[in-house]
RNA sequence: CGCGGGGUGGAGCAGUUUGGUAGCUCGUCGGGCUCAUAACCCGAAGGUCGUGUGGUUCAAAUCCCGCCCCCGCAA
């Protein structure tokens, strides 16, 4: 079976790998263009592109896929299957309809919940317990294409956005080589997604990190979690930005956005229900330290009001 | 050349605007007090102030120039 796989960032390398080292045939990997990224622009390939350079595999990295831009490459390549995970862009009809096992989409979501950019986040914002991996049929809608296979994994109490991702992208390569081998034995009945179940994961953005002391403790927990390690919960002190990689819930309570307690052992901070005891901060400028660290240098007071810049 | 913050004894910071012999909160080591202690008291060690053996100056952590490294924004 001839394969034609779009991806681009970390997610989607782990199913090109997966599929590499299953010896499966991969003709072609097309990807998005190199951006500049980081201080200084830098330009900076997708870890895609990084993988499929290192196996030799074609790669293709077209602006736009409208009308018919990349249909020389599928007459060249002529793909028997186009498998997309986290590509980053919408197929137009006459890719979905080249290929005769048609357009297979990894998603990191038990749909038909979690449909949309951010599905792996949002379990986590959301306080899920679990979430997991589908596969499916792609069609003209966003994630609304009949269902292949579809596997579960427990998010835990602990578990930040950024571990749960990279154990579904692990358990997604594994999930899109069950489903190439259901497909080529025809040992595979799609199924239908319930869209009245379905709800949208929209993209998440660096505004929405900021912490806002009136949500629960547990809202806050879930969502520092969440946000890790990307765009991060941040907040400010004075007239300092930091930001959080984690937090623990206390059942202390005050004042919403007020420094409850400071010590050694954390600075505790009331939310709109309840409180979240920060251990580990990273002020702008500096790396994440010790609460411990921090004091020595920065007096935090009892009653000291977290937030927006007064 | 995308914008900006920072590099000061082991840790975190002040000091840089108004150049003039290094400070604060801890830690470490020694001693004291105490039934005892992460408490308190006394004392000590430890810093070429990122770097160039750069420039200005009678004098540079502080002003100017080059370089290295870290971080925030932005993507």
């Amino acid at each position: 079976m001839r394969i034609l796989f779009m991806g681009t960032p970390e997610f989607a390398q782990k199913s090109l790998e997966a599929l590499i080292e299953d010896k499966r045939d991969v003709v072609c990997v097309i990807t998005q263009p190199d951006k500049p990224k980081g201080r200084g622009y830098e330009m900076a390939m997708p870890e895609v592109k990084v993988c499929a350079l290192r196996h030799d595999i074609p790669v293709y990295q077209p602006e736009t896929l409208k009308d018919g831009a990349i249909l020389p490459i599928l007459e060249e390549y002529n793909p028997d299957i186009i498998i997309v995970v986290a590509y980053g862009k919408i197929l137009p009809e006459y890719i979905l309809n080249f290929p005769k096992y048609g357009c297979v989409n990894i998603h990191g979501s038990l749909l038909p919940k979690y449909r949309g950019a951010a599905p792996i986040q949002r379990a986590v914002i959301d306080g899920e317990k679990v979430s997991g991996v589908t596969s499916m049929y792609m069609e003209k809608g966003l994630d609304t294409g009949d269902i292949l296979v579809k596997r579960e994994l427990p998010i835990g109490e602990t578990t930040t956005a950024g571990e749960y991702h990279d154990a579904l992208a692990i358990l997604g390569g594994k999930v899109l080589l069950e489903t190439v081998d259901a497909l080529e034995k025809g040992e595979i009945t799609p199924e239908k997604q319930d869209g009245s179940l379905s709800t949208y994961a929209h993209q998440l953005s660096k505004a929405e990190g900021e912490i806002n002391w009136n949500n629960t403790n547990e809202e806050i927990y879930n969502k520092v979690r969440g946000l890790n390690p990307w765009p991060k919960a941040f907040s400010f002190i004075g007239k300092k930005r930091f930001v959080v990689d984690f937090v623990y819930k206390s059942d202390k309570s005050g004042n919403a956005g007020e420094v409850i307690e400071a010590n050694d052992d954390g600075i505790t901070v009331a939310c709109g229900k309840g409180s979240v005891i920060i251990k580990d901060i990273k002020i702008e400028g500096k790396k994440m330290m010790p609460v411990s660290d921090f004091l020595r240098g920065h007096k935090v007071e009892k009653g000291t009001l977290l937030g927006g810049v007064d």
